[in-house]
DNA sequence: CGATTAATTGATACTTCTCAAATCCTGTGG
DNA sequence: CCACAGGATTTGAGAAGTATCAATTAATCG
């Protein structure tokens, strides 16, 4: 992680999306300066599960996964984020240690923000405030739905899905290819499965039509049938 | 569902650990006032998954189990509540329909508060409004360690944790049972597997000495060996 | 262009689910 | 209070679904 070159909140193209598009010109001025922007090369970990982060980042190009270790080390995957998503606030609002580690899927740079910033946005605006309660409202239940499908859905259904929810998260490149890097293994910690079962399902759905895959670059060619396949109805 | 003798917030026993413990005297009796006090039999459902509810429920007295219809209409429980619990907030706060649905493990009493006068305490009130974020902060945090150990661990080490996880939510009655009464299926439907995988599994749990069992009446025997069964860490 | 990591394939073992049948409870109405 | 109906629990047997291990091939990164 280095310094990298300032960017104005001000001025950021993502601010509209972000969870910062309910502050005023002074507020994003202010969130602006007490700011760090940081680079992150691929693999690397922008915060550890267990530790106690000092603010939030906010991300500005790149993608990342958010994870937890399991008994074995095994690492299971949550879910994603990339720019424009705050990510490390789930610890910092309820006051408890991380209880994910964030890693970077490709070169990443992103905003530091202050605890003390976040602090004093969410107590004098309340738009910002009502905004990250939604936020994070949004992702219990979306954390809620992940639930049921780990505990009642197969492996095949789950890993339909996750190549859904691949394509809905990132989109697709200029080949029409789901616009991230992931490696089986990722794949299979999203899925809850092993390396091997992702491996053999997804040469399944090449051979039925529904996926091309040139290595790590998948299309999706038939959204229906996944979605049929995934049993995904919302 | 029906009307039962109103309770007053001020002099509510729970208040004190309960997500109004934040509100002063003329919010609580703003609550109070607005609010309507609803009797659920043993059964009924409070909430429907989809219905877009105008309050939450404010628990006095029953314990409620929280869970989403899957794929084959089998339910998944995500969690309980029990008094002094807020429930249905999430899909008030996030402005989306219901994600689970809810219903009565006994009988219940509970409180009504208005939609409306739930976001004016949020607005009005930063203490409230830090609290409830707290809350649901604290819950995507456990959503994420379900998650995990969903996808993770064996059903044997999942209904370990499960019977951990009901001690230290309901505690244990007179008599040192877990102090519920749920069927096989709805541990099952917790743990995420089959009702016959529970049964099977809890009678082994009982060779082994780490639980009692009379029916619905299960007695934790050994905590330790359930702790090292499940691999529970936190 | 190697060296290392990732991906693939096959064989096998194990966990878990499903289905069926036989009790056993529990709540309810007489 | 008792008997009964219907649901809940239990047990067994067999079938799937997945994981694991090992060995090979392919791809990627410096």
């Amino acid at each position: 992680m280095k310094q990298g070159a300032p960017i104005s909140c001000e001025f950021c193209q993502l601010r509209d999306q972000s969870s910062f598009k309910g502050l005023d010109s002074s507020e994003l001025h202010e969130v602006s300066h007490s700011k760090t922007c940081v680079f992150f090369k691929k693999g690397q970990v922008l915060m550890h599960e267990g530790s106690r982060p000092n603010g939030v980042y906010c991300l500005h190009t790149g993608k990342t996964k958010i994870y937890r270790l399991g008994t074995e080390g095994k690492e299971q995957i949550i879910r994603f984020a990339k720019d424009g998503d705050l990510i490390g606030y789930r610890s910092l609002l309820s006051g408890e240690n991380l209880s994910a580690s964030i890693s970077a899927l490709e070169d990443t740079h992103a905003c530091f923000v202050p605890k003390s910033t976040l602090f004093k946005m969410i107590e004098t605006n309340p738009r910002f405030s009502l905004d990250m309660m939604k936020l994070t409202c949004h992702e219990l239940g979306e954390a809620g739905k992940l639930i049921t499908n780990l505990a009642q859905k197969t492996v095949r259904e789950r890993l339909a899905e996750v190549l859904l929810i691949i394509h809905r998260t990132f989109g697709e490149d200029e080949e029409g290819n789901l616009d991230v890097s992931l490696t089986r293994e990722e794949i299979a910690n999203m899925v809850g499965t092993a390396t091997e079962s992702v491996i053999r399902l997804l040469s399944e759905f090449k051979d039925d039509g529904l996926v091309t895959i040139k290595g790590r670059k998948i299309t999706r060619n038939d959204r229906a049938s996944l979605v049929k396949i995934g049993n995904v109805y919302d």
